[in-house]
DNA sequence: TTTGTTGCAAAACGTTTGCAGCCTC
DNA sequence: GAGGCTGCAAACGTTTTGCAACAAA
């Protein structure tokens, strides 16, 4: 956790340096934030928190998920409702993801078959693959039950 | 193309009737739209190649997508950057979506370990999987071939 | 000193909502 | 005839932009 945000903060440093960019505190706040909250965020949030602790703005806030999608420490989830969502990238290995449509909560899965799947596709396609994102949408587990419970099917 | 229109229409009604919902020439109007366009699109040029020939505002189209989609006869997508994107789902086989993003074209790709690799995953969960989206971000061959040519990384 | 980056506010964008009138049933 | 659905326009929430002040290099 704890370790993973240095590294990543090394990597942006490098980042930063590479393509001459500033290191600003405000850069490097949202990089912390986005690595301790745990989960996922979205960029409201990430501000109204940074906003406690630092004078920041959401442009600030955007810019900076900007670099860091670019440098691939994060990553940007756009599921059906709702505002994008951002995640830590950096030593999380590839998952997908299982969206609630009833609690809106996000879990999230792996499968080795996964990676060659996609690598598969890749090559037939002759595209280069960059990132991708599987998304799953459907009912929890705890909400077929709470459902099941009151008899009704949805709220 | 055209029948598969024909056997979606007739779906739509069914739910309609089901549902106790009206039967109008606009919420016809934007399932053909969206099944006759072939691809993707979004809710803007569906709305715009509709004020062509009927009387339809932006308020009907969103309506009645959120109804097709409800259905099941059609499907959305919120890649990356832009706007939602509408394609149809009727007798269409899943599949996943390979998104360049340096032209914004999507192609599609098939793999029949996907649906096993899905079931999997929301058996593992006990998760109850309604649908699914599995989007690939990189670059595709023509715009690979570009870059190469005049020797530059991207635009 | 230079100029990239900031905070702020306004604008842009896609989507949703409120409402009076229309048209399906 | 009743009320679900419509077009229109205004409102909404998220994201982007323009700009003067600031601060990293």
């Amino acid at each position: 956790m704890e370790k993973s945000l240095k590294a990543a903060g090394e990597l942006f440093t490098d980042y930063l340096r590479r393509y001459k960019l500033r290191r600003t505190a405000e850069r490097y706040a949202v990089l912390e934030e986005i690595y301790t909250c745990g989960g996922h965020v979205e960029a409201e949030t990430l501000f109204q928190e940074l906003k406690k602790r630092y004078r920041v703005s959401r442009a600030t806030v955007y810019n900076t998920l900007e670099l860091l999608l670019e440098c691939g420490l994060i990553l940007r989830h756009r599921f059906e409702k709702g505002p994008a969502q951002y995640e830590k990238a950096y030593n999380v290995p590839f998952h997908g993801h299982l969206v609630c449509s009833d609690c809106e909560k996000v879990e999230e899965f792996t499968d080795s078959r996964l990676n060659d799947l996609i690598a598969v596709a890749g090559e037939t396609f002759r595209f280069a693959v960059e990132h991708w994102n599987l998304y799953l949408y459907g009912r929890c587990k705890h909400c077929q039950l709470k459902s099941a419970q009151t008899g009704k099917k949805s709220v």
